[in-house]
DNA sequence: CGTATCCTGACC
DNA sequence: GGTCAGGATACG
């Protein structure tokens, strides 16, 4: 389940394959891609130079000499795999875009949730991001508003990626921790003081996941103070760490030392 | 505002 | 063989 360390690591790789060179080839191997990214699509950035790579939250944007822009987002299963075009092609490839130098870059996605799609410019999309949640600018007053027009728990306020992009479900729970904030809070009742325990905690986390390799493994579950951790005593006071759904997604939070 | 939907591997 | 997870979005 990548999220924003993930992707920024991801990021950085595909830019590394990817920037100078000419698009050769994008197919849509898989129906569920099909129906984001058309033939036409495809056909329309064959011989175009991939000038840059960026990542805004979980977002990736490959821009293009011809102004537009390929668009990935792994959701929970994605991630890249380069090799030649020649190779036989990966288990899971649901997309793949070949290069004129003989490399293959696929997005492998055993779920098939990820989603590529060519926008002519980002306005597309972007104004519904908030600012990346790794951007250091941000103020507490700016997250703060954000969080005030919000009546649903904090914790579904951190999910919503207008508040802050690139917060997903693991670093928004761990957040949630480091701050000491009971996620059924609601998110319009923070203080402001709490607010900035909270961006602080976001930041934290975030930077703490960057730290270790990027690449998320199954065995980084195991360094998450709560998540995924339920029945276990919690690491600060011992109290025994529950599991909620919330908007459909699950919570994971220590019952004393979070507080309302 | 909450909920169904996508998709398929993993797990019971 | 049925159920579930889960980010984002569409819908009620």
């Amino acid at each position: 389940m990548p999220e924003l360390p993930e992707v920024e690591y991801a990021a950085r790789q595909v830019r590394a394959a990817v920037v100078g060179r000419t698009v050769r080839n994008l197919k849509a191997l898989h129906a569920s891609q099909r129906r984001r990214l058309s033939a036409r699509d495809c056909a329309r950035v064959r011989g175009a130079t991939i000038e840059s790579v960026d990542r805004h939250g979980k977002h990736q944007l490959l821009r293009l000499s011809t102004g537009d822009v390929v668009v990935v987002h792994f959701r929970m299963t994605g991630d890249w795999l380069i090799d030649a075009a020649s190779a036989p092609v990966p288990k899971f490839a649901r997309v793949t875009l070949e290069l004129d130098d003989g490399a293959r870059v696929s997005l492998v996605d055993p779920r098939a949730l990820s989603t590529v799609q060519v926008i002519s410019g980002e306005k597309a999309f972007l104004p519904r991001l908030g600012p990346d949640a790794a951007d250091a600018t941000v103020s507490v007053d700016t997250f703060g508003a954000a969080l005030a027009r919000r009546r649903v728990p904090i914790k579904v306020a951190l999910l919503d990626q207008r508040v802050l992009a690139g917060v997903g479900n693991i670093y928004a729970v761990e957040a949630l921790w480091v701050a000491k904030i009971d996620p059924r809070v609601v998110a319009s009742s923070l203080t402001h003081a709490r607010q900035a325990r909270l961006l602080d905690a976001i930041r934290a986390v975030l930077a703490k996941a960057s730290r270790s390799s990027g690449q998320y493994r199954d065995a980084d579950v195991g360094r998450f103070e709560v998540y995924d951790r339920e029945g276990e005593p919690c690491s600060r006071c011992s109290a025994g760490i529950r599991r909620i759904t919330q908007a459909g997604r699950s919570t994971y939070y220590c019952p004393r030392c979070q507080r309302r």
